[in-house]
DNA sequence: AGTTTGACTGGAG
DNA sequence: CCTCCAGCCAAAC
C-alpha cells in the first residue's frame, strides 16, 4: 500500500499532520471496507467511498487501490467500476472474479444486480 | 499557485 | 455498443 505511515513519520510535528491524519483514516477505513467484501460479491469505488463517510471521492479509491496492489491480503479485484467493468489495465481481474463464481459475459460487465454487494443486507 | 491527471460517475449524443 | 462531457477532488506536476 501507499506508506502513509512514512508520510507520517515525516510530517509529524507541521501543520501538515492535519490533513494527512484524514487521508491515512480514509485509507484504513477503505482497507477495512473492501476486506469485508466476500468472496462472489462485488462492490463499487462509490460504494466504498460513500461506506468510508465521503461519497464524492470513488477516484481517491481508485487510487489507494492501485497503491495498494494485488499482492496484498486486499481483496481489490472485487471493486470494480459503478458500470461493472473491471479496470481497465488490470487484465487478471476478470479471472479472479470468475475464479471467486462471479459471472462476466462476454460484454465484460459484471451483473450488478446480481452480484453487487450489499452490506446493509448482507450483515 | 495554476494546471493536469486519474482503477470515478451519471448522463447525453 | 461506443465516445464525449461536466462534475468531482486529492495528488502530482
Amino acid at each position: 500500500m501507499i506508506n502513509f505511515n512514512l508520510i507520517l513519520l515525516i510530517v509529524v510535528g507541521t501543520d501538515m499532520h492535519k490533513i494527512k491524519l484524514d487521508i491515512l483514516q480514509f485509507t484504513r477505513s477503505v482497507q477495512e471496507i473492501v476486506s469485508a467484501v466476500p468472496s462472489g460479491k462485488v462492490t463499487t469505488y462509490g460504494d466504498v467511498a460513500a461506506l468510508a463517510g465521503f461519497p464524492s471521492h470513488a477516484r481517491l479509491v481508485g487510487k489507494i487501490l492501485g497503491c495498494i496492489g494485488m499482492d496484498s491480503d486486499i481483496p481489490c479485484h472485487r471493486v470494480v467500476n459503478a458500470q461493472g467493468r473491471p479496470a481497465p489495465h488490470w487484465l487478471n481481474q476478470a479471472d479472479l472474479l470468475r475464479r471467486e463464481g462471479v459471472a462476466i459475459g462476454n460484454s465484460g460487465r459484471v451483473d450488478m444486480s446480481k452480484y453487487r454487494w450489499q452490506p446493509l443486507s448482507a450483515e
